[in-house]
DNA sequence: TCTCTAAACTAACAAGCGTTAGTTTTTGAA
DNA sequence: TTCAAAAACTAACGCTTGTTAGTTTAGAGA
């Protein structure tokens, strides 16, 4: 794997904090400590705090754009599609545990960047409403509210932030795999 | 319904402000201008910040607590006792949709208080999960990782503080019914 | 009408905040 | 070995933070 730049290492370090305390917890002399620098060092890299916390969750608020956009495109079934969309968030969870919880818990402190973001997510979950009522109107899926549906996947897949970090043993396609199996077909014998 | 004291008043208006921007992001001044008044008249009523997370929080913990210890010793099937659970967290999220984003996202600003916090919460999961367990050893849930299904409901019974405010047009007792089929009998046809 | 109390106010505090300016040290290629 | 660039440093700034002390105001009961 590639090397970390200095740039890169302190976001990163910024997304470890700011998972534990929040975005606005976290102050730039916690920050700097936790690099073994002063403060001042941090912005030989970076503008400002609030850059830090928009480039870790853009970043992964178009990772998951592109990949229900790629998803939604698929030539496959609504069933599959919504598996899919549990790999997907796994998969990115995964790689991005720290900046998940930013994602999930600090997307208000955006300024700048906030209606961009808000759009993003408007866009992902209209498409994934989509697929759901799609599924449903071709009885791949239940008849039942699709809002209903889409609220209790998506906290599942959002919370998956804190969740995996605890299971480090538990292997990522395994979960993947009996997490749709219990979204989709429950937990009744 | 009884009239709120003006310290109720206080901390039910911070539940508000702090679900907005989260605990640390709100000021106290920004807590008095939102009641119109000014922030060293807050202290009036009121010991400090922190008092009013705790009790912003902690009163909620102690129902879940209680209400878990009721379900958990009635004599009801485990599928019953999961169904409990949801109309539980239905029933205490309408009642404190503000002060259930301070539980979810504020918890680790606690200080005195965070130890005993954190007991109510791992007492409350290790309940869920006796349940889920037992459940499975007589057949009655599928056999598959208790904790996948621990997770899963709770993350979007967690959430539900999130949902609940926007469809205010949905029957709250509606509302716990079709997620426990959503949660219980999965979403396939 | 007087008095007491709850609840507001003004003013200020010490500490901590994000950030800038200017300087020194470290590092790696020529 | 030299020297430019990268990355650290010290010092300080103007502002905001939670909170305290002491004072004024408003309203209810005697």
């Amino acid at each position: 794997m590639r090397q970390e730049t200095r740039k890169e290492e302190i976001i990163s370090t910024a997304a470890k904090l700011f998972k534990e305390k929040g975005y606005s917890a976290v102050t730039m002399r916690d920050l700097a400590s936790a690099l073994g620098i002063k403060a001042a060092s941090l912005y030989n890299h970076i503008n400002s705090k609030q850059d830090i916390l928009k480039s870790i969750i853009i970043a992964i608020a178009e990772k998951f754009t592109e990949g229900m956009q790629s998803i939604s495109d698929s030539d496959i079934s609504n069933i599959s599609k919504l598996e899919s969309i549990v790999a997907l968030h796994v998969q990115i969870t995964a790689n991005n545990t720290n900046g998940m919880a930013s994602l999930n818990n600090d997307w208000m402190h955006l300024e700048d960047q906030l209606e961009y973001y808000l759009k993003l997510r408007n866009d992902y979950e209209n498409k994934f409403l989509d697929i759901i009522r799609e599924g449903i109107s071709k009885s791949e899926i239940r008849q039942s509210n699709p809002e209903v549906i889409m609220f209790s996947m998506l906290s599942t897949l959002r919370s998956l932030y804190l969740w995996i970090p605890k299971k480090e043993d538990l292997n990522i396609n395994e979960l993947a795999l009996s997490l749709s199996d219990t979204l989709i077909n429950g937990i009744n014998t």
